[in-house]
RNA sequence: GCCGGUAUAGCUCAGUUGGUAGAGCAACUGAUUCGUAAUCAGUAGGUCGGAGGUUCGAUUCCUCUUGCCGGCACCA
């Protein structure tokens, strides 16, 4: 008896070996075939390649997953058909599966509009509806490459030259044939629900360097339904958008005046200034220091730096009395000038400055997003002056730390990505000792239960680093804490301290930030709670609203009592119905909302509504501001 | 920076063969004094992102430019 799992979790059974045709016609078309694939000898094959030969071969089931990277990758190859058809001078040449979807890039120098993307679709749809069968077929090195020349598809030459293997399995549906490793759905009928979603550039093997090309993006699902559901989803997270909520919860700005710098208002700037305290306080407790440094530095300290060779075209440039200056684009050469004032033994290591900076880097026009990447941005920077020895306990407590600090907002290990970045082609310093930099920080990861990954040349050009990343509501992730250690500066900088020995010796550096930039910190806040502060950041965490005017004078008094023990409230005192204060108040998303009548009036309380609708009754304000809030004001989250 | 979009009232958006613009909400004024997510009526509000061009006439067509959006590339 035989057994084949399908997707939908449906098990057929056959009293014999089936052939892939038996299964197939064994299988409802409205349900789903992409289930399943076939070994062949061992190696995984799809199912058309079965049909064409009469093999033996044992079925397997494959992951939800798997089957959807198929059939993306077939919807992918059937975009390809359908531009093929259109757009006769589009030059298919890479088009893979990705999350939710897939892409396909082309070389065609007029460009796609979006209304072709509309005819794509529908040519798409229509080959969909013929169910081509996809027939997978072997052809040499040389005869595909006199395939593809003869089409003039010259970037499918260039990547037949690419491949490793001399045998090229090619799949053709229709009158299209591409050359692709497969598997591959059986036939084109198969692709049901999708839909293409964006028109973008991308550069040919995604270098600069090269031409751009054209990528068209589109999503494929099994069924309408989680089609549907998938579009639902993404308009769902495009209303937790930070920079949607940042304008309806009037927290900050952006003006063409000051492209990525942000004009705080006064409630986005209350929760920047309580994180900043929050970190602040956390930092001395972890042994830091907190200093200040200049925002406009001489040109010839960034030369001493580097940065001035690496960086210069994306520091903000000024000249006074024929000085040039630059704006700093980080703090730690400012930082280092504080180290070499006075003499430092090594009984001073470690040293730990920390500094809330205002940086500014002139990035690029099209990487600006909110203010999740901006030109101005506030950093929880602090350094380490440490010896080499030190850096392996340093760099443990500041994995700690910053898992510690991101769990009292709110995001746990698998909210948290945790990359390693090693050496990148440019850089400066020996082999051996970024050799020891990088093995210290491996051990230091591997010391504690979290799971990171390698991200090769990602490094900084003074050394490696570990990144903390964490994910905005579209899924994409952001740079958030980082640690770097750094062989150069100091030295290069002429900060030294004096060894056991008596020597003079430049320190290891040790940069690192735990939420990073507090401005992107803050979008990323915003979407993962959906502006749903909790008490500690909530710019305003109560209002006092009447329900005539015979409560004015007392709404005040409450207000005025509150506020003495230190909390943020306001009075609404207007003349309009308590349900349309409520709705105003609550879409505000203020934790508290104090309703003040007669009832209340006469036992000197209020009645406390929270703003997800929880009524807890009439209490008493003593016991409101004594009890009630500070122990949600405890609870970190 | 590159590719593709996009910019209309404080906000969200309408506005097609080119004839100087509308709605809802907000604001303001008046009435209403009300018990837990929208009381009613009225008023005001825009050199249609900026510059140039075509035209008798441009929010609309063309060119340039700036910001923003989605990607690509970048991210010390």
């Amino acid at each position: 008896m035989i057994k084949v799992s399908l997707l939908d979790s449906r098990q057929l059974v056959f009293d014999h070996h089936p052939t892939a045709q038996e299964i197939i016609s064994a299988i409802d078309q409205k349900l789903l075939g992409v289930a399943i694939a076939a070994t062949v000898n061992g190696i995984m094959v799809d199912l058309s390649q079965v049909i064409s030969s009469d093999s033996e071969f044992r079925i397997i089931t494959i992951s939800q997953n798997e089957g959807l990277e198929i059939l993306r990758h077939s919807a992918a190859h059937l975009l390809a058909q359908a531009v093929a058809e259109l757009f006769p001078s589009a030059q298919a040449t890479v088009g893979p599966a990705i999350e939710n979807g897939f892409y396909h890039d082309f070389y065609y120098p007029p460009g796609f509009t979006e209304d072709d993307l509309l005819k794509i679709e529908d040519k798409m749809r229509e080959f969909a509806r013929a169910d081509f069968s996809i027939v997978r077929s072997i052809k040499s090195r040389r005869e595909a490459r006199e395939f593809f020349a003869k089409l003039g598809a010259n970037y499918k030459v260039m990547m037949i030259e690419d491949l490793p293997s001399e045998e090229i399995s090619f799949y053709s549906q229709g009158n299209f044939t591409n050359a692709c490793r497969g598997p591959h759905v059986p036939s084109t009928g198969y692709l049901r629900a999708f839909k293409l979603t964006k028109l973008s550039g991308a550069y040919w093997k995604g270098d600069a360097k090269n031409e751009m090309l054209q990528r068209i993006y589109g999503t494929a699902w099994v069924t309408e339904e989680e089609l549907a559901e998938y579009l639902e989803k993404l308009e769902k997270a495009k209303s937790v958008d930070h920079r949607i909520i940042g304008k309806k919860m009037d927290l900050f700005h952006l003006q063409e005046e000051a492209p990525g710098i942000v004009f705080w208002h006064p409630k986005g700037w209350t929760i920047l200034s309580e994180i900043k305290k929050y970190l602040a306080d956390k930092l001395i407790k972890f042994g830091y220091q907190e200093v200040s440094t200049p925002i406009i530095l001489d040109r010839t300290l960034w030369e001493k730096s580097g940065h001035w060779e690496n960086y210069k075209s994306s520091m903000f440039i000024t000249e006074s009395e024929n000085r040039t200056y630059a704006v700093k684009p980080m703090n730690c050469p400012g930082k280092i000038q504080i180290f070499k004032q006075g003499l430092k033994s090594y009984r001073d290591l470690p040293i730990r400055y920390c500094e809330f900076g205002y940086c500014h880097r002139n990035e690029v026009s099209g990487s600006l997003h909110g203010i999740l990447r901006v030109r101005g941005f506030t950093m929880d920077d602090g350094h380490i002056f440490c010896t080499e020895e030190q850096i392996a306990v340093e760099s443990h407590q500041y994995i700690s730390q910053a898992l510690s600090v991101l769990a009292d907002f709110g995001f746990k290990d698998d909210r948290v990505t945790v990359k390693l970045s090693t050496r990148p082609k440019e850089r400066i310093g020996t082999d051996a000792i970024w050799d020891k930099a990088e093995n210290a920080l491996i051990e230091v990861l591997n010391g504690h239960q979290i799971s990171w990954e390698l991200s090769p040349g990602d490094g900084a050009f003074y050394g490696p680093k570990i990144e903390f990343s964490l994910h905005d509501s579209l899924g994409r992730t952001w740079q958030a804490g980082t640690l770097q250690v750094d062989f150069f500066m100091p030295e290069r900088l002429g900060a030294y301290y004096i060894t056991e020995a008596g020597e003079k010796k430049a320190p290891i550096l040790l940069h690192r930030a735990i939420v990073g930039s507090l401005e992107r910190f803050i979008g990323i806040l915003l979407e993962e709670m959906g502006g749903d502060l909790p008490l500690w950041l909530a710019p305003i965490q109560a209002v006092v609203l009447n329900i005539t005017d015979a409560q004015r004078e007392y709404g005040e008094q409450i207000v005025a009592k509150i506020r003495e023990h230190g909390y943020r409230v306001i009075s609404d005192m207007r003349n309009e119905k308590v349900g349309f204060k409520i709705r105003e108040h609550s879409i505000a998303k203020i934790p508290y909302i104090l309703v003040v009548g007669n009832k209340e009036m006469a036992v000197h309380a209020v009645s406390v509504r929270m703003a997800n609708g929880k009524d807890l009754g009439q209490i008493s304000v003593e016991k409101l501001v004594t009890e009630v809030m500070m122990s949600n004001l405890r609870n970190k989250i």
